[in-house]
RNA sequence: CGGGGCAUGGCGCAGUCUGGUAGCGCACCUGCUUUGGGAGCAGGGGGUCGUGGGUUCAAAUCCCGCUGCCCCGACCA
């Protein structure tokens, strides 16, 4: 394409409500437009790119047996109240309703469409197992959109869903599923982990995600550098102490700490380290009004998705404030503390381990030393509630984990029979009796790839496509076009021999200064780039650089270039 | 939804405190010069100052309402 004819606007300077570097680049890069708050415009350039994805995605899951078909992004609310989704859904459901009043929701996902579709035109076990996708528009009307395409409402998904008579069909669908996943990533050139999720709502199912690592992630994931152990920290067991409690050798002391809240001043303050202390959080109860303390070592982390699955205590966690914890206990949160606390206490393992420890004292500036267990304070229940940290032992045994940073740009996991069950999606197996399917789901979010591809591939003057993703692979810019008839000639005949050779080749055209054009095409991020100037024409030369080294070029033939090309792309 | 902030030409901002009839940089258009890392000079176009009301001789500026957007928390591809 000849970028005379591609309406493209770039951003000299940073729009100044784009948080993360993806965002930002794909504003200035002009690969997207906001519309409206969490809705973004795909502009030719980045349109290129989602397509790019889109292919390898669907290429890969052909590959893997899947079928592909399309479903109404609009949906009938009949199917969501079979699954009683209508109800549990919550706002994140675009409701809406006809001319008829009858109601219908913009589809977030599309397990009640495909149980619909499956129970109708599956009748028999002879045609299992099946699996369904699509790529496609979904919107969820998220509570806080941001990072662009990252985290939009609405935004591209490929989702599948698969069919099976048993568990060990769905077992092996599953598997398939995952390898498709990896090679899906691996061709994208994505740096990834899959690892193991939090299966949440869906009970005991496996259940993967799939992460690009990038330190804007929203997600922290743990992984052993000796063994294939990944999981999300949501759902990483912290290692059990490995020590009992030792006995009280002092006794509980109150002393003032005048000013002294966070752990660190506290300490610090005290001259006893973190881990000798204890931090005390206060979140809801089940109940709407009741408050549950739960009990952390100085030095550790809350893991909130663990704490919410614990009986008593309301999920998703939700925090007391700091005025309510004032008005129901008497003090600023900083100085809580087990001791005569007078609510339930959920203890972490860790915390529940420690003798002669330190903890808020339940009155301004006040703290307690040689506090005890069973002396001093007693746990309603000793739990794990914290985050396994960086360093600490895999649970698999296999040596210290690693922990990262990843955006979620895949998940897969069984469902079992849910939706099979509420909207009796049944076959007939060899016997002849009606059996409950069972069924697993599988998603890619398409457009979110594309953002956290430059997440992990940018530098400070822009963006850096893998191969696979670039919109373009070849930018050719010729210098002084207009005043040396050579270095045009030259440019048309390299452009018309790159198409001709299946080469996605962009041709700078619009005669801008040089500088202006050198900026332009390291923010684009086109990773092959040939520099058509007077100066190096006059060898029968041009000068070659791809996008990730930018400091080094080199000098090839002309009538070579074709060739040296070839071998540093895949045609399409 | 709770907490904080912002809204002035396409983008980035100043002007608001202390009311006086809108300005800067980038981008855009024209001309000349320039041409290997976001050029120089000259000229030019474009703004109901988010929106509705109020105060005032006079409102971007003061007051009240609404809307939009961004940031921090719980959800997810």
């Amino acid at each position: 394409m000849r970028l005379s004819r591609l309406p493209l606007t770039t951003l000299k300077e940073t729009p100044a409500d784009a948080e993360v570097v993806s965002h930002q680049l794909m504003l200035r890069a002009g690969l997207i437009r906001m519309l409206a708050a969490g809705l973004y415009n795909w502009m030719p350039l980045g349109l290129k790119v989602v397509r790019k994805v889109e292919t390898i995605v669907r290429e890969e899951m052909d590959r893997s047996g899947a079928v592909e078909l399309l479903m109404p992004a609009v949906q009938p609310a009949e199917l969501w109240r079979e699954s009683g989704r209508w109800e549990q859904y919550g706002p994140e459901l675009l409701r809406l309703a006809d001319r008829h009043q009858r109601e219908f929701c913009f589809g977030p996902t599309h397990e009640e469409v495909i149980t619909d579709i499956a129970r109708r035109e599956l009748k028999s076990y002879r045609q299992l197992p099946v699996n369904y996708y699509q790529i496609q528009t979904k919107f969820r009307d998220e509570i806080r959109p941001r990072f662009g395409v990252m985290r939009a409402r609405e935004f591209v998904m490929k989702d599948a869903y698969s069919f099976h008579l048993d568990s060990a069909s769905l077992d092996e669908t599953y598997e398939a599923m995952r390898l498709a996943y990896c090679r899906i990533f691996d061709r994208l050139g994505l740096d990834y982990r899959y690892v193991r999720a939090d299966s949440g709502a869906i009970g005991g199912a496996l259940s993967h995600e799939f992460h690009v690592l990038a330190d804007s992630g929203e997600d922290e994931i743990v992984y052993s550098e000796q063994s294939d152990y990944a999981a999300n920290v949501e759902q990483a067991p912290a290692p059990a102490p490995q020590s009992p409690r030792p006995a009280p050798t002092q006794e509980i002391i109150e002393v003032d700490t005048p000013g002294q809240h966070t752990i660190e001043e506290v300490s610090r303050f005290l001259g006893t380290p973190p881990e000798q202390s204890v931090k005390t959080l206060i979140v809801r109860g089940e109940e709407d009004s009741s408050l549950v303390a739960l009990i952390l070592r100085g030095d550790h982390r809350l893991n909130a998705a663990k704490a919410a699955k614990l009986d008593g205590i309301r999920s998703p966690l939700y925090f007391a404030d700091e005025a309510e914890v004032r008005e129901k206990l008497g003090c600023p949160v900083g100085s809580l503390g087990p001791v005569d606390l007078d609510l339930p206490l959920y203890v972490d393992a860790s915390a529940a381990v420690l003798s002669d420890f330190v903890c808020g004292a339940n009155r301004e500036g006040v703290h307690c030393t040689g506090v005890n267990w069973g002396r001093d304070a007693n746990p309603d229940q000793v739990c794990d509630i914290r985050n396994l940290e960086d360093g600490e032992p895999s649970p698999d045994g296999s040596g210290p984990v690693r922990s990262a940073r990843g955006i979620e740009v895949g998940h897969i996991f069984q469902l079992g029979d849910k939706y099979s069950q509420a909207m009796d999606c049944t076959v007939l197996d060899p016997d002849g009796k009606q059996r409950i399917v069972t069924m697993g789901c599988y998603g890619i979010g398409i457009t979110r790839i594309v953002a956290a591809a430059i997440e992990q591939n940018h530098d400070e003057h822009g963006i850096i496509w893998p191969d696979a993703m670039a919109p373009f692979s070849v930018l050719l810019c010729p210098i002084g076009a207009d005043r040396d008839a050579a270095v045009r000639d030259v440019a048309e005949i390299l452009y018309r021999q790159c198409r001709e050779l299946g080469i996605e080749t962009l041709l700078d055209d619009r005669g801008l200064r040089p500088g202006v054009m050198f900026a332009e095409a390291d923010l684009l991020g086109i990773p092959h780039r040939v520099v058509i100037s007077p100066r190096t024409l006059e060898q029968e030369k041009l000068e070659y650089r791809h996008r990730r080294g930018r400091d080094e070029s080199e000098e090839v033939p002309i009538n070579g270039l074709a060739e040296f090309l070839g071998e540093r792309i895949t045609p399409r």
